[in-house]
DNA sequence: CGTTATACCGAAAACGGTTTCGTAAATAAA
DNA sequence: TTTATTTACGAAACCGTTTTCGGTATAACG
C-alpha cells in the first residue's frame, strides 16, 4: 500500500540501505548469499527502484527525447519504430514531442530537454523553424543530439538524412522521360532542408533538359491544412492547364493531388503524371498506383538513434563535430507515371 | 558550463535557496520585488529546474505513459495526436512504449510504469495478452490508468472504446444487402476485445439473415507478419471460391486483401466486396475506393487522456470504478461494396 | 605473533529541488 | 507603550537512490 522503497526493503531484510543497493546491482562488495536473499525479497515484494531518485543521483535519465512535426505520417511513424528499436535494446525510455510544424512548440520541447530531463535528443525540425537558437542551447548544455531527415542546414551537427537532391533530380528526369513538358515541384516550405534540396535537384534536371526557359513557375509552395492545400492545388491546376507532371515533396501532398484529380476528373497518368516522396504502404493499391520515392524511414530512425547512443556513451561527446550519413531512397515506378 | 542549479542562482542573487524556490513559483511569502529579481536572473541565466529533483520531492512525475501495439498504424497515430493534445495543455510529458503485439514487451512496459515513473498510463493491449496480471499491479500501486480502444474484457477499469459490436453487425448487414452469400470476417486475434466484439456483431447479423446454416467458417484468424497474412489470404481465397464478401477487422488486413486480389486478378467489388475497420486517409483514392468503418481515433485518444487526467487530479482516484465511454464509429460506403 | 590483505557491510554525504517551520522586522491593534 | 499580527526570508529536513569512505572480522603471510 504505502510506497515500497529501498529503505523498507532493507528493514525487512535486516540490512543497511547501502548493502541492499549494492546487492541489487550485483556489486562485488556483497557476498553471494546476501545477494540472493536481497534479490529474492525484492522479487517477492515486487520492488522497483524509483527512477527519478536514481536519475538525480547518477545524473543520467535513461531517456531520450524525439522531437518531430507529426506522428500521423508514415515516414515519421516508421522512423519512430526504428528509434524505439534501438532505445529498447539500450534499456532507454523515449519521450515524444510533436511540434505540428510550429516553431514555438518545437522550441518549447527543446527547452524541456535541457536540465537533465533526457540524455539526448533526436530532432526533425518543423517547417516553420528558420533559426537554430533553441538548438544551440542544447549544444551549450552539452546535450547530445542528432538531426534525422529534416536537418538544419549550415549547422554543424550529426545528421542522418537521405539523398534528397539526387532524388529530386531523378524524379524530374523520369517525368521528362515520360514526356512531361511542364512538370512542377510541390514544396511545403522552402525553408525546409528536404524541400529545398529536392526542389534544387528537380530544377537542375529541368535545366539540364532545357525545360526552364518556358518561363513557368516550377516550384510551388503549398502550406496550411489539408483543406487549404486542396484548394491551392485546385486553383493551380485550373489556372495552369499546361501542367502535365507533379512531384510531391511530402506524403500528404500526394493525397490531396489525387483527391483534386478525382474531383476535377483529371486523369492520372494521361493528363498528369505524379511522383511522390512517400513511404505510403497503400501506394501500390491506389487508383492509379503511385510512383514513389521511398525513404528508408525505419533505417533513418535506427541509425540516428545509434549515432545518438554512441554520443551518449562516450563521456566526451564532440557535439560540434558534423557527421552526415546519407541513406539513399529508392524510386519505385508505378502507374501514376506510366504511358 | 557547469550545471546551473538553484543553488548557484541563489548565490548569484544573495538569497537563500528556499527564497528562490518560492519566488520561482510565485509564492505569497515572497515580496514582489525579490520575485522580479529572481525571475529576471533566472531568465538571464536560462535556468531550468531539474525535473527529477522536483519529481522526487513532490512525488509527481508530470509525465504519462502510452502503451500501445504499434505507431505505424493510422488509428494509433491519430490516437496519439489526441493524447498529446491534452497532455500538452496539462503541461505533461508523454512516454511511448510499443508492444509490437508482444505480451512480454507490454508487461515490461507496464513494469516500467510502476514506482513513480509516471502519474498515469494509457494502454491499448496487444493481441497476445490474455491475462491482466501486469495491469493488476498498476491497480495495486494505485496508479491511474485507462484503456483505449483495445480494452481487457471482464476487467473493471475506465475505458474509452468504440461501438465494435454494432459496427460488426452493420458491416455484415451491408454485405448481405449487397448480395453477399458467404461473407467472412477477418480477425487478427479473437482474444482481442475489438475483434471478438466485431466478429460477434458480424455473426449476429449473419444469423439474423439466416446465413449461418450453410456451414462455412465465417470468422477467420489472420496473424503474423504482413507476408504471412498475405499467404494466408491467398490460400483462403483459393480454397474457398465461394467467399464473396470480407470484413477486415483492422487496417493492415485490408491492404493485404487488396494486394492478393491484385495478384490473383480478383475484381473488387464484382467478385468480392470489402469493408475495413480503418482510418486510412487513402481509402477514397484506393482502387477501388474502400468502404470503411472509421473510428474516431483522435477523439478516443483525447477523451481517454482527459479521463486519465481527471483521475490524476483527484487525490483519491477510485480506480476500481468501471466507466466505459463509447464513441461511435461511422460506416462510409465507397466503391469496394458497390454493385 | 604481528602485519597485511581481503571480504563484507554500514554511516553518511551527496544529487537538486520543495516544504515545513522558525524568526526577525514591520505593522496593526489594544 | 505593549501586544498581536503580518510580512519576508532562511535553516534544515526530506524525497529515494548511489557512492565514498571507513570499519570489522577473517584469512594469509612473513
Amino acid at each position: 500500500m504505502s510506497k515500497l522503497t529501498i529503505k523498507t526493503l532493507a528493514k525487512e531484510l535486516g540490512l543497511s540501505i547501502a548493502t541492499v543497493s549494492k546487492a541489487l546491482k550485483d556489486s562485488h562488495e556483497i557476498s553471494s548469499e546476501t545477494k540472493k536473499k536481497v534479490l529474492a525479497m525484492a522479487e517477492q515484494l515486487n520492488y522497483v527502484p524509483n527512477p527519478y531518485a536514481s536519475s538525480l543521483r547518477k545524473q543520467k535519465s535513461k531517456t531520450i527525447a524525439v522531437i518531430l512535426p507529426e506522428v500521423a505520417d508514415n515516414f515519421f511513424s516508421l522512423a519512430i519504430n526504428g528509434i524505439q528499436a534501438v532505445a529498447t535494446t539500450k534499456n532507454y525510455h523515449v519521450l515524444i514531442y510533436l511540434s505540428h510544424e510550429s516553431f514555438e512548440i518545437e522550441k518549447n520541447a527543446v527547452n524541456h530537454c535541457l536540465s537533465g530531463r533526457v540524455d539526448g535528443v533526436l530532432i526533425s525540425v518543423s517547417s516553420a523553424t528558420t533559426t537554430a537558437s533553441h538548438i544551440e542551447k542544447l549544444q551549450n548544455e552539452n546535450i547530445p543530439f542528432v538531426f534525422f531527415d529534416r536537418e538544419f542546414e549550415n549547422f554543424k551537427a550529426p545528421k542522418v538524412i537521405t539523398n534528397d537532391y539526387a532524388c529530386g533530380y531523378e524524379a524530374a528526369k523520369l517525368l521528362i522521360k515520360k514526356g512531361c513538358k511542364q512538370p512542377v515541384f510541390l514544396s511545403t516550405s522552402e525553408s525546409l532542408s528536404i524541400c529545398s534540396k529536392r526542389s534544387a535537384g528537380f530544377a537542375a534536371a529541368l535545366a539540364d533538359a532545357g525545360l526552364t526557359n518556358n518561363k513557368h513557375e516550377f516550384v510551388i509552395d503549398c502550406t496550411g491544412t489539408q483543406e487549404m492545400i486542396f484548394e491551392q492545388l485546385q486553383k493551380l491546376l485550373k489556372k495552369n492547364k499546361k501542367i502535365d507532371g507533379i512531384v510531391a515533396s511530402v506524403e500528404k501532398l500526394a493525397m490531396q493531388i489525387y483527391l483534386v484529380c478525382l474531383e476535377k476528373n483529371i486523369n492520372i497518368p494521361d493528363d498528369l503524371k505524379v511522383i511522390a516522396f512517400s513511404t505510403l504502404e497503400t501506394a501500390p493499391i491506389l487508383n492509379p498506383s503511385l510512383t514513389t520515392i521511398t525513404q528508408p524511414a525505419f533505417e533513418i530512425g535506427k541509425t540516428a538513434a545509434e549515432a545518438l547512443f554512441t554520443m551518449i556513451e562516450k563521456k566526451k561527446h564532440t557535439i560540434t563535430a558534423e557527421s552526415v550519413t546519407v541513406l539513399p531512397s529508392t524510386l519505385i515506378e508505378r502507374n501514376s507515371t506510366s504511358g
